[in-house]
DNA sequence: CAGACGATGCACT
DNA sequence: GTGCATCGTCTGG
């Protein structure tokens, strides 16, 4: 499976009180802490799962949260993972995202360079980036570290 | 070891 | 806009 990353949302350092590692160091959070470009999956809500990408220096806890992509390849399984529902909406939400392309807590710790799981740059340009407050959280609510495409039809929250 | 709570999604008003 | 399912993780005792 492949997809296009259109929505992302940052959380940076113990100082964030929206970020995992804001209590400091924890069983869950730990890869935070490691070196960048590492795979963060974690179980919320009881039901779901939301995929992050490890940032900054070995040792200063970040990540940015993937919260919606447009599917490239791979849409039989994504399918098959998910409810019925038009193509472009498969990928449009962080939990949404996890059970599409089937990625759960077992998927934490993957090198995101290598070649499981992982980026790529196709090469893509895209066009205006809009950015806002992040969704779903309380504390640090005021920061505008949400990003996505402006012309994204998978954006989360949009039809 | 009990209890609170959450980086969501979906149904419903 | 509101309500809620459902459970791993963390906290405090």
């Amino acid at each position: 499976m492949a997809a296009r990353m259109v929505e992302v949302e940052a959380y940076i350092g113990e100082d964030d009180p929206a970020c995992h590692a804001a209590p400091g160091p924890t069983r869950r959070n730990v890869v935070m802490y490691g070196p960048p470009g590492f795979s963060y999956v974690y179980f919320i809500y009881g039901m779901y799962h939301c995929f992050n990408i490890v940032t900054e220096r070995k040792g200063f806890p970040a990540a940015v949260l993937v919260r919606a992509a447009e599917p490239i390849a791979g849409l039989e399984m994504m399918r098959a993972n998910s409810p019925a529902g038009p193509d472009h909406r498969l990928l449009s939400g962080p939990g949404k995202l996890c059970r599409a392309l089937g990625l759960t807590a077992r998927h934490t710790g993957f090198d995101l360079t290598g070649d499981k799981l992982f980026v790529a740059d196709d090469g893509f340009a895209c066009g205006e980036i809009v950015i806002t407050r992040r969704i779903g959280i309380r504390k640090g609510a005021e920061r505008l570290f949400r990003f996505h495409l402006a012309d994204s039809p998978a954006v989360s929250g949009r039809r």
